[in-house]
DNA sequence: CGTAGAATTTGTAACGATATATATGGAGGC
DNA sequence: GCCTCCATATATATCGTTACAAATTCTACG
C-alpha cells in the first residue's frame, strides 16, 4: 500500500469550485484514474494495491497518475466494503486523568500510528457505567479494528469478552487469566521493591505506602513488591486505608496527616502517583516536617515535574509515552495477525 | 433521529454465530427491520428518521423493531452516502502537552458529546510541519465534518483556510482578522493584569514575566495585561528573554537563576502555566530564596496540582475542562447551521 | 496453424444507507 | 363511474471501493 496519506499538494486549490481547471474539478476517486489511464476501475483498484497481478508497468504508471492528481482512497467506502475501519478505539476515561497519563499515552500511540492508515479515536468512558459498555459497542458495531485500554484488573472483564470474541486488544496492565494476551504493563512489583529499599537503606524504620484501589492488577503487584521489601528487611510497615492513588489530593494530605499525629508514625513514604505524592508532601510540610531529614519519600513519576519540586524528592520514572508506543505497536502486529502472543507482552523495567 | 448511540443490550450475543437463533444472526441492517415488519428499506429509513410522510403508526412500529433487534445504523455507509463523517478532529501537538493540556480539554470535549452522533477523533500534529497541513488534509478529504484547534495566532493560517473553505471549526484563542469567526478564549489580558496588581499589592517593585512564544495571540494579550498594569503602577518589570512557556522546565529554572544573580533582580514573577512556575519556584529555592517573603509568584492554575504545592502560592484559574465543553458545543451549533457567528464566540472571564 | 495455458485486464455485484422519482390505495368531487 | 388529489409506501439509482468470476491478449509448443 504506497500512499495512503500522502501530504502531497500540487495543486493551489481554493477549496471549492477554482474556475481554472476545466470542468469542476471534485475529489478524484477510482473513476478518475480510470479515465485519465484508460483502464477499469477494477485495475486502477488492484494496481494501487500493488497487486503482482496487474504488469508492473501498469501499476507505476497508475500509480504516478493517483500520485498526480492527489488521490485518496475513500475510506468510507473502503470501510464499508471492507468491514475494515482503520480506526484504533483509545478508551480513556477522563476522570481518571489526573496530571497528563492520558496524554503522555496518546503522544506515544500517535507517534507510532503515524505513516500508518490508523486513526485514533478517543472514547471516553464514564466510570458511572460499567467499563464493559464502550467495549461492547465497539465490537457489536465494528467501530475499530483494534483496542486500547487501560487499568487492568486480574479477571478483566474486557479482556475475557474480547478474547472470546477474537478481537484485536492491547491493555496496559495483566489480568491473571489463564489464557494469554496482548499486554503492556510496567514492572510494579519492582517498583515498590526498590521503593522500599531506597526508604529502609535510608534508614527509615516505619513505610507507608498508597495503593492503586484494589481492584486493579497492579495495586496487587504494588502490595507484593511491598511487602516482600518489608518483610526482608523486617521494618515496620502500613498500607494507606480509606485513601488510593484515585483520591482526590485533599483527602490523600487530611489522612497523611491524620496519621502523622497518631502514634507511632511512618517515617517512610511510597507514593504511585505524581498527585498523591504531592499531597503527601504538603501533609508532611504542614505539619513542619522536612522531606529528607524528618520523613522521607519516593514516587513514581510520569512526567518532569519533580525534577522541579523543592526539596528534592527521590522518585522511579515510568515512561507513559514509551508504553503509549508499545501498545500501539503490539496492537498493529496483532492486527495484522500472526504473531504468537507471547511476542505481543512487554513488561518495562524500572 | 430517535436513536444512534443507544446501549441497548437485549440479547446475550456471544458475538460469533451462536446456534441458539434460526440463522447466523448478523449484525442488523435496515434490510433485518424491512424483512421483520414487512415493509420496504426505504420505508425503513424514513421512519427511523421520524419523517411525517411515514404514518405514525408504522414509524413507532418500526422504531420498536429497530430497538428490540439492537439496530444500529452502519456509520460508513451513512457516510458514503451523505457525505458527513459524524467525526469531529481534535488537532493536537503532543508535545504541547504539559500536565494534562489537552486531557482537561478533552475531558470537556467528551462531555458535551457524550449522546450525540459525533466522535471525537484525535489527528497528531507534530511541530516538524506546517500547523496548516492536518488542516487541509481533514478538509480536502471530508475527514471530519468539524476541526477544533488551540495556540491560535493573530493571522492564522488555519483560520483563513477553513473560513474561505466555509468549513466548521472552533479554535480556543482569538485572531486579528476581520472576519468575524467561531472561538473559546481565556480572558488572558485580565489574568496578567489582576495577577500585576496582586504582586504590586503585595509589595513588588520589580516585575519579571515568562509569557508564550510571540507567534500566538494570547502572548500580545498576556503582555498588554501585564504591561498596562505596570505601568498604572509605576514599578519595574521585565518581559523573560529566550524562555517561553513552551521552554523546557530546566531552561527556565537556569535562565531564572541567572537573573537572580545579576543586578537589580525581580521580586514578583508571572507565569502563565504550570511548569514554567514550578521552575521559577525551584530556582528560587535553590538560591535560598523564600517564596511569599523574599520573592513573590502568580501563577495560571489549570488542574489541582498548586494546591498541594508549598509554599503556597498565589494562582488564577483556568478551566480548560469548561473550555474543552464549549467549543464543542459551539462547533456542534456551527454545524447545525444558521448560528449567527457572534453567538459562537466565548471568553472565559478570570 | 490451432490451441493450451499463462499473463493481464475487465465486468458485475455487493457492502448499507439515503435522495429522488414513482407507484399504490382510498376519499372525495363532478 | 371516472378522475383528481392526498396520504402513504415502494423502486431505483447512487456514494467509492473491493471480491469474485469472466474475458481478453499474448506466448509457446506440438
Amino acid at each position: 500500500m504506497p500512499l495512503d496519506d500522502a501530504e502531497d499538494e500540487h495543486q493551489p486549490n481554493t477549496a471549492g469550485a477554482s474556475a481554472s481547471n476545466p470542468g469542476p474539478h471534485r475529489k478524484p476517486t477510482l473513476k478518475t484514474i480510470a479515465e485519465l489511464t484508460g483502464l477499469a476501475v477494477t485495475t486502477v483498484s488492484r494496481a494501487l494495491g500493488d497487486d503482482p497481478l496487474i504488469a508492473r508497468e501498469t501499476r507505476q504508471r497508475v500509480q504516478a497518475t493517483a500520485a498526480k492528481v492527489g488521490y485518496l482512497p475513500d475510506r468510507a467506502a473502503q470501510r464499508l466494503r471492507t468491514g475494515r475501519t482503520n480506526v484504533i478505539s483509545l478508551i480513556l476515561d477522563p476522570h481518571e486523568e489526573i496530571l497528563g497519563y492520558g496524554t503522555s499515552m496518546i503522544r506515544g500511540m500517535t507517534a507510532t500510528l503515524r505513516g500508518t492508515p490508523y486513526h485514533l479515536v478517543i472514547t471516553p468512558h464514564f466510570s458511572d457505567t460499567p467499563h464493559i459498555d464502550p467495549v461492547r459497542h465497539i465490537v457489536r458495531n465494528r467501530m475499530a479494528d483494534g483496542i486500547l485500554f487501560s487499568r487492568t484488573e486480574p479477571s478483566d472483564e474486557r479482556v475475557k469478552f474480547l478474547l472470546e470474541a477474537g478481537f484485536p486488544f492491547v491493555c496496559h496492565g495483566r489480568t491473571e487469566l489463564a489464557t494469554p494476551h496482548p499486554y503492556v504493563d510496567y514492572d510494579n512489583y519492582r517498583f515498590t521493591y526498590e521503593a522500599a529499599k531506597k526508604l529502609i537503606t535510608s534508614g527509615c524504620r516505619r513505610l507507608f505506602i498508597i495503593l492503586p484501589p484494589e481492584r486493579f492488577t497492579f495495586h496487587h503487584h504494588m502490595r507484593h513488591g511491598f511487602m516482600t521489601a518489608v518483610r526482608e528487611e523486617g521494618v515496620g510497615f502500613e498500607i494507606a486505608e480509606g485513601i488510593t492513588l484515585d483520591s482526590k489530593a485533599d483527602a490523600v494530605r487530611d489522612r497523611v496527616a491524620a496519621r502523622m499525629a497518631e502514634r507511632n508514625p511512618p517515617d517512610g513514604f511510597i507514593c504511585g502517583g505524581e498527585v498523591s505524592a504531592m499531597a503527601v508532601m504538603s501533609a508532611t510540610h504542614d505539619l513542619g516536617l522536612e522531606i529528607g531529614r524528618d520523613v522521607r519519600l519516593v514516587a513514581k513519576q510520569t512526567s518532569g515535574l519533580f525534577d522541579q519540586v523543592r526539596p528534592r524528592i527521590e522518585t522511579i520514572y515510568e515512561d507513559l509515552s514509551e508504553a503509549g508506543r508499545l501498545m500501539a505497536g503490539l496492537l498493529l502486529k496483532r492486527m495484522a495477525g500472526a504473531t504468537p502472543v507471547g511476542e505481543l507482552q512487554a513488561v518495562l523495567e524500572v
